[in-house]
DNA sequence: TGTTGACCAGATTTCATATTTGGTCACGAA
DNA sequence: TTCGTGACCAAATATGAAATCTGGTCAACA
């Protein structure tokens, strides 16, 4: 494995640190590739030892910042199998964004820009979570209704409303995260889900299967951002 | 009434004409005052006998189409009182702003300059539709529910998303506008309104109130479209 | 073998100049 | 006197050349 840099050192973290504090800090547009360098303290060139491109450090970044977010999601899961509700899951997941700096500042970068350049960076994030596995296993425990019409994308349209401003901006008014994860989650709970609640018993079999799901998910997306190689396609 | 310029003659409906048909064609941004005059037949000063400013020129085009298009509404109401049941009545409209090229333009360029420099003139359309008197009376009849948390936000920030075509690009999916319709229609059915349909009883008799409401807020914002003075607020 | 920073082409910013355009108003037609 | 106009102005916007910055490479070095 030549091209590999040294892999235990956790140098590639410290180049994913650099990014995202900077990221927050400046923005995506101001961040330079010799600024991350020199805040992890190493020469500009050992950055491209490790990525081709900014675009792909970034999609790095981003990576990362999901996998842990979809971490947490799964801890809050086994915690209380009842977290996968979608309207649970789908407002706590909006919350989570919301507290998730990194998250936030791409998104901006995404709306400011307002050419798809990301776009491909947030498929695979999007992939992640949204994978068709995960709304096929819904559908399957009953948690999902089967009869919303094309489910995936008439969720994230929705949900797209709620993330950007501009219906708040339009009204004049201002909305605080709170009060949108609320209308979020009344949105779901009554147009996505059955309308009775699932039997608890299929609920933790549902929970358990989602989490083998996405442990096995994750896996090839965490090599992924290391990898030096390839341009696309995890697993 | 001094400033008014000849009123029976429609020359200001001439003016917005042209406005509405340079827009489309070109987009705000290109449309210069002096095409709309000269397209119009008139001088450039005419223009200024009518509308303060470009700005709110072009508010009185929204607006004028904004009418023309809650007019188009109720008339379907009242061809079919069940139109108002709302699933039919949102997914009617947002199909009716997509064939409406002078919307699309006005919408296209309130997207394009993300400063709100739009936004009052949204406000008006929006407020002519989205009154809270008409909310409250469709909460009184039953056609809406009343447990929907910020009712009027929660709605137009969903529809947001489906006008918007963030979420499609970001899947990388094209989406055609009937199919839109169709999640927005079911979306709508069951979260905003209650499991039960109303009885067809209640059902007209709440058409012919909201008919009401909005041929009697039509005609003050009819005014505003042609009145040289105020800046603000028609009725 | 792994790391680096000088180097380069292309992108971006800057800044000065030219052009356009929203809005006014003195004048002339009716 | 009333209404309509287009020449006119300041401010906004477009243009474009030059200066600067930055992503990405690679010969040299540790």
């Amino acid at each position: 494995m030549a091209e590999r840099a040294g892999q235990a050192d956790g140098r590639a973290d410290r180049i994913l640190d650099a990014a995202a504090e900077l990221l927050v800090r400046l923005g995506y547009r101001k961040v330079t590739i010799e600024d991350i360098a020199q805040l992890a303290g190493i020469g500009k060139g050992t950055v491209y030892l490790h990525w081709r491109t900014k675009q792909q450090l970034f999609e790095a970044v981003l990576l990362r910042e999901s996998i842990s977010y979809v971490e947490q999601l799964l801890d809050g899961l086994r915690r209380d199998p009842a977290m996968l509700l979608p309207h649970r899951f789908v407002s706590e997941s909006f919350l989570m964004v919301g507290d998730r700096s990194v998250l936030r500042a791409l998104s901006e970068a995404y709306v400011q820009q307002r050419q798809h350049r990301f776009a491909d960076a947030f498929l695979h994030s999007q992939e992640l979570l949204a994978s068709e596995r995960f709304y096929g296993l819904m559908i399957r425990h009953g948690l999902f209704r089967d009869d919303v019409p094309n489910l995936s994308y008439t969720l994230s349209a929705m949900m797209m409303g709620f993330h950007l401003n501009d219906a708040a901006d339009l009204m004049g008014i201002e909305v605080d995260t709170r009060a949108k994860a609320e209308s979020i989650s009344f949105i779901v709970r009554h147009a996505f889900e059955p309308p009775e609640p699932p039997d608890p018993e299929e609920l933790a079999k549902a929970a358990s299967e989602v989490i083998d799901v996405f442990e096995a998910l994750i896996p090839p997306y965490r090599t992924w951002i290391y990898a030096y190689e390839r341009t696309h396609e995890p697993g």
